[in-house]
DNA sequence: CATTGTGTCTCATATGTTGAAACAAAGCAA
DNA sequence: TTGCTTTGTTTCAACATATGAGACACAATG
């Protein structure tokens, strides 16, 4: 997903040691814990660059190592409740795992980030066979998948395009093979409070068990669990 | 709280990039949402230095600018829900909410990162009046506070200290004007199923509200918020 | 209307970061 | 058990990056 040298996704933003640092955090959190030599291979960073990045992101609290391993830190989370939207995240998570359950497939959370949009919770479906997994903190497109179609489709400024009215109009967004080859999703606008959208949430699985129109199966279940969150938002 | 510069408290890493990011972070974490001009105030830096930081941070989606103002982004929503110790952070925030109302006091969880610790989890007092405020991600010292003596005195190697001793043997601790001047407070272990440290568990306001032996009186509601941690965590 | 403050951009230069090389220790296969 | 490979850690010369003074445009203020 993410990778060092992509500003598409979060990989140059012109402060090339912040980029490596976000390269490290995002690999941690996509492929959990890892030993140096695990960081090295998947950053392709050299050795001795990795080791002092990793170095200062534990001295600041950001990462955390443990039997040679290292894995994302607690001021990680200590941030992560304080950031906008933490209260959205945790009346949402219930909501998720509870979607997952009925449709049997993994769901997600997402929140539109300017031109992107950021999985800020995600709950993976159980049990054997394909699922589709989309680490928490992913920075993915808006052009592709449901999810980044229902941000658009409810922001200022897409009046004029036809496919995003007929996205409103209907409620929900199906895709099949736009994030990921092989996968076919399903999202459902969250509006907060003031009427305003805040969220995506999204149920997510692969395409030979969902079928080139997975919004036929999932549309319904995948709305009203937007509407149980923005119920839980107003309490 | 955190400044860029003091290593004791993430301050500086050797990766001075890195440094000055964080600093901006835990600015906004401690502060809230911010101008450019209040963020060169509270960190110090150029103004350009910082303009280019935050746009950075930005476009890794660590922080989100609306209406001028900056603050922590959604990224780290992600990332905190995927951290080590998030469900632990879950399952704490409504019991830290019930002790908050139980003691009329502001509460935190606080989780052991090397030799210092981080605040995860805050619920502040509410209604008028002093109260004590600690930012979720602020990093504090473990040499002061009832927090930080918990924290310590159940971990390997606290053996040889009478002082640590006491505190276990009586399993709780409590300070006055430790690790800030004016401040009381209480803690108790949380401790995971397999029977290890996970936490500390704390109550804290103004001395003058909770005397000079504020154990007396909020020991016991403090403890009992660390087994019904505990309880949470085995379901 | 003049002054001050804010946000944004440029660029010469100083500084910080880089990564090859070296070293020690651990792991592994023969 | 030995020899080789891999891993983690440190050093430091070279160079690439990050810095911040200065400039500019615009907004805010008295």
């Amino acid at each position: 997903m993410d990778s060092i040298g992509d500003t598409r996704v979060g990989g140059k933003s012109g402060v090339g040691v912040l980029d490596k640092a976000v390269g490290i955090l995002s690999l941690l959190a996509e492929g959990g814990p890892a030993t140096l030599a695990g960081v090295v291979r998947g950053t392709g960073l050299a050795r001795p660059t990795a080791y002092r990045l990793l170095s200062a992101l534990e001295a600041h609290g950001l990462v955390a190592r443990e039997d040679g391993r290292y894995s994302l830190g607690s001021r990680l989370l200590g941030w992560g409740g304080g950031a906008v939207g933490s209260s959205l995240v945790e009346v949402a998570r219930p909501v998720l795992a509870a979607l997952r359950d009925r449709t049997k497939e993994s769901t997600q959370l997402y929140v539109r980030e300017g031109d992107r949009r950021v999985c800020v919770a995600s709950v993976e479906r159980m049990g054997g066979g394909l699922r589709d997994a989309v680490p928490e903190g992913a920075v993915l497109p808006l052009g592709q998948g449901s999810g980044g179609r229902v941000l658009l489709a409810w922001s200022e400024g897409a009046e004029g395009d036809p496919d995003l009215a007929e996205t409103r109009a209907r409620g929900w967004a199906e895709s099949v093979a736009e994030r990921e080859v092989g996968v076919a999703s399903v999202s459902a606008p969250v509006f907060g409070p003031d009427g305003g959208l805040r969220a995506a949430v999204c149920a997510s699985g692969p395409i030979p068990r969902l079928g080139e129109h997975p919004g036929e199966r999932l549309a319904g279940l995948v709305v009203e669990a937007a509407r149980e969150i923005e119920g839980a938002l107003v309490r």
